[in-house]
RNA sequence: GCCGGGAUGGCGGAAUUGGCAGACGCGUCAGACUCAAAAUCUGAUGGGCUUUCAGCUCUUGUGGGUUCAAGUCCCACUCCCGGCACCA
């Protein structure tokens, strides 16, 4: 490998690993990206999500950096004062997992992986405020988690309940509804089973509505990401209705979406869980077997039930409700497809007009009643074989026959509400964030348990309270920490008799939901984040990650940003104005990963062409928001346009070509000017670096076709060698430095300010027009672009080539497309 | 089922929003350099047909439609990716 490096940089492509070593350090000492944040220069906050610190980096987290860079060192040279900071969210389970089996403690892997992983970044040239840098894993960060924490916690929205819960029997912890993918771990896919745990909870739910409502303010999001979590919040809107209970002075609550179809209630079913219900059958006849089914029930696996091709099974709890607008006696049934923790827990059962309510009836012969007529045929309850759930005119239905179910829908719910039968509500299938995990190397939750006071937050005075180091964490189902005396054992705060601390820590998204404020004033000891500086150069002006974080993350940051804009300390209330989400770098068709050993190192690549190749074709190897297979190979093309490029720049005062020159001096400073357009405007949009690029590299195409002959054209080629590097410099920050400095400049590269493009320049007098007969392009004609359409068309009709196609033949219409096309109508 | 995004040469992908389809790059082929190979450079490169320094014709997942003109707009459909889903 190192003959051929050798070789190939005394052949004179171009030395690359000698240039990009010695920018990197100019960088450095030069501090370029070390950001004056008081300074009165227009803002530019860009920040690309902070990362695990893995061992070794692939290709494919190289996208996400060197698409942040290039868009800060982009706004550097739009004379934006950049703020790009990187940090590492530092906790969490694979350094825990690691150390179990090499026994090296977590604090010291990570550490010493973030050392790693700062290497590799500073290898690939991409710039940080490295002054600015935060870690999640120690405890002058930790400290302002556990003080949101508390903030949460005054505010009522931290909170501790018994519930089932979500548990990986494999990470031995409790995990988050967002943390659970099609019923597996989100990290290690082991199948999700449900415990009923006492467990710390986040009340995002308060916040369902904004976070929904909000949600328009983002213009700059993707739609996917919007969706998802609108999707995840997933609103509706109905009606609780209260059914009253034959025989009994109580009420069954029933949430419904379909109000209008409440006349054809002919039953009533209760998740077998609700608490109503051992009252209800507790004189029953059939007591023991209902029971039996309840245990039966509860014994089913939580996903399994709720799966959607599970059998549906029922039983009849002998007693009755009353349908409150038709006052019929309807049969309460126990079934296990209604779900105790959405809505009521409790359905009004529409057989008619719900699918899944006809499939039930069917089963058990429950009575159907038609409700809505079917404007194509007439319903009949005895034929129907499967429900009616399209719209149609109410039938049956009191007061409301013959109107439109969708107008009575309001009607009805009208009626409801003055006649106290039940209330317009919402529901939200959004849970409350479960935020304990019973792991070792995370936050602890700052709660002291006592006696006579109970749970007690730590004063914030107190904090940090610091994870201990020495500790066996070998994970049990229990927090490592409860086996650790001295961290446990403590005093109450309030009446200073002996207690506990809570020995769960905190999930790490929590740590990762707040730390773009820490950014602003990271070594500050006495606040988590300065009011002033974060106001001012918040929101994020630039967001850059995976789409994999559509939920769990971006969801979590826009809740504790909304936390604390209601605390007043924060004036804004989303913390990411416009969201870029990357694409994946797919290898062999699939996401790189270890287990899968698809893993491209960068290592090799830039070892053999240089980092500015490696970043180079990352950035045009296709949309950047779409995913995208990588291949060595076609890196190759970037390392040749390298090194045409740097022919070019070197020689361009002294520029000779072996070829016929097709370009004229005109047309290539037209071309110059269109190219920093294109770049420009493919810069300024949605970060289409791979058009960005290709226009670059037909510019450098045009220049090798050009010969230079005067001294015009000596200054024109400097002038295109001067752009070319200004243009390619957000891409291949190191060679263009050195280009830079090569065509007689001072000082980086990233300090000049970016080309404009001077429209003069771009006016042609001479334009090519397509001549279409019928629409298909019969010929082709120069013209001066400010040709008027009579001579226009006289030129083209007399063509030659035209004239074989519309002899003998009647024109009707020519359409004339100024500058561009003609197409005659024969 | 609902929502979102897609489908363009051998491959990755362009196409100024209705105006020359296939830019740019990879690969392939040919040539230069070389004893030779690699690397590098130069050129050609969607398919079919013909009378081949030219020209015709077909071609953007499928089938219809609108238009002087459709990858782009409309209708119907197929397949792929992602999210949600016994959610009442």
């Amino acid at each position: 490998m190192s003959d051929n490096k050798n070789e190939t940089q005394q052949e004179g492509i171009y030395p690359f690993s000698e240039i990009e070593s010695r920018w990197q350090s100019f960088w450095d000492q030069e501090k370029i990206f070390e950001v004056d944040a008081l300074s009165d220069k227009p803002k530019f906050y860009c920040l690309v999500m902070f990362p695990y610190p893995s061992a070794a980096l692939h290709v494919g987290h190289g996208r996400n950096y060197i698409i942040g860079d290039a868009v800060a060192r982009y706004k550097l040279m739009r004379g934006f004062n950049v703020l790009s900071p990187m940090g590492f969210d530092a906790f969490g389970l694979p350094a825990e997992n690691a150390a179990l089996k090499t026994n090296i403690h977590p604090k010291i892997s990570t550490l010493s992986n973030i050392e790693r992983m700062k290497k590799q970044l500073n290898q690939w040239g991409v710039g940080y405020d490295w002054s600015r840098e935060v870690a999640s894993c120690l405890p002058n960060y930790y400290k302002w988690t556990q003080w949101i924490f508390l903030k949460l916690y005054e505010k009522g929205l931290a909170y501790k309940k018994k519930a089932a819960v979500n548990w990986c029997s494999s990470c031995q912890t409790v995990l988050a509804n967002e943390q659970v993918v099609n019923d597996a771990c989100e990290r290690c896919d082991t199948h999700v089973e449900t415990k009923e745990l006492e467990q710390w909870f986040f009340k995002i739910t308060d916040y369902a509505d904004k976070l929904l409502d909000d949600l328009k303010l983002l213009e700059n999001w993707p739609d996917r990401v919007k969706t998802m979590q609108r999707n995840w919040i997933g609103r509706s809107e109905g009606v609780t209705i209260e059914f009253p209970i034959a025989d009994e002075e109580s009420k069954l609550p029933c949430f419904t979406t379909r109000v209008d179809t409440i006349h054809g209630a002919t039953y009533v079913v209760l998740a077998p869980e609700h608490p109503l219900v051992s009252n209800l059958i507790k004189d029953v006849d059939e007591k023991e077997n209902i029971e039996a089914f309840i245990r039966k029930v509860r014994a089913e696996d939580r996903i399994e039930r709720m799966s959607e091709d599970g059998e549906k099974e029922g039983v009849f709890t002998g007693r009755y409700a009353i349908n409150p607008m038709t006052q019929e006696k309807i049969p309460i049934w126990l079934a296990n497809y209604v779900l105790f923790d959405y809505g009521t827990g409790c359905v009004m059962a529409v057989p008619t007009h719900d699918q899944r309510d006809f499939l039930f009836a069917k089963k058990y012969n429950l009575p159907l009643r038609v409700v809505i007529d079917n404007p194509k045929e007439a319903l009949k309850e005895s034929e129907m074989t499967e429900a009616y759930e399209d719209e149609g005119v109410l039938v049956e239905s009191g007061a409301f026959t013959g109107k439109g179910n969708q107008e009575s829908w309001n009607l009805i719910a009208d009626f409801m509400e003055r006649n106290d039968i039940g209330k317009r509500s919402i529901n939200y299938r959004l849970k409350d964030w479960l935020i304990s995990r019973q792991r070792y190397w995370g936050a602890p939750i700052p709660i002291i348990y006592c006696d006579t006071c109970g749970a007690v937050p730590v004063p914030e005075s107190e904090l940090p309270v610091v994870l201990p180091e020495e500790v066996e964490f070998k994970p049990t189902g229990k927090s490592p920490l409860q086996d650790n005396a001295d961290f446990l054992n403590v005093k109450c705060p309030k009446c200073q008799s002996d207690a506990r601390r809570e020995v769960d820590t905190m999930d790490t998204f929590v740590d990762s939901s707040w730390y773009y404020l820490r950014y602003l004033s990271p070594n500050d000891e006495t606040k988590a984040f300065d009011f002033d500086l974060v106001n001012k150069w918040l929101p994020v002006d630039q967001y850059i990650g995976g789409v994999e974080h559509a939920i769990l993350h971006l969801l979590y940051s826009r809740f504790i940003t909304k936390v604390l804009h209601d605390l007043d300390l924060l004036s804004f209330s989303e913390p990411f104005k416009n969201l870029f989400t990357q694409g994946m770098i797919i290898k062999d068709g699939a996401k790189m990963s270890k287990s899968k050993g698809n893993v491209v190192s960068p290592d090799p690549l830039i070892e053999k062409y240089g980092a500015d190749t490696v970043r180079l074709y990352t950035l045009f190897i296709g949309p950047p928001e779409k995913d995208a297979e990588w291949n060595d190979r076609a890196a190759d093309g970037s390392f040749r346009f390298l090194g045409r490029v740097w022919r070019f720049v070197t020689q361009s005062s002294d520029w000779k070509i072996a070829g016929e020159a097709k370009w004229k001096s005109k047309d290539l400073k037209r071309l110059l000017h269109q190219t920093i357009k294109k770049v420009t405007e493919d810069l300024e949009g949605d970060f289409h670096f791979n058009t960005a690029i290709s226009a670059i590299m037909e510019l450098i195409n045009a220049c090798f076709q050009f010969q230079q002959q005067s001294e015009e054209d000596k200054a024109l080629l400097n002038e295109v060698a001067l752009n070319v590097t200004l243009l390619i410099a957000p891409f291949v920050p190191h060679v263009s430095e050195e280009l830079w400095s090569r065509l007689g400049n001072e000082g980086s590269i990233f300090r000049a300010s970016w080309p404009s493009f001077d429209a003069d320049s771009l006016k042609t007098d001479e334009v090519e027009i397509v001549v279409q007969v019928l629409g298909k392009v019969r010929a082709r004609a120069c013209v001066p672009s400010d040709i008027s359409e009579e001579d226009l068309k006289k030129y083209v009709l007399a063509d030659e080539k035209v004239k074989t196609w519309i002899d003998g033949k009647e024109i009707r219409k020519i359409i004339i497309v100024p500058n561009k096309l003609v197409n005659i109508v024969v």
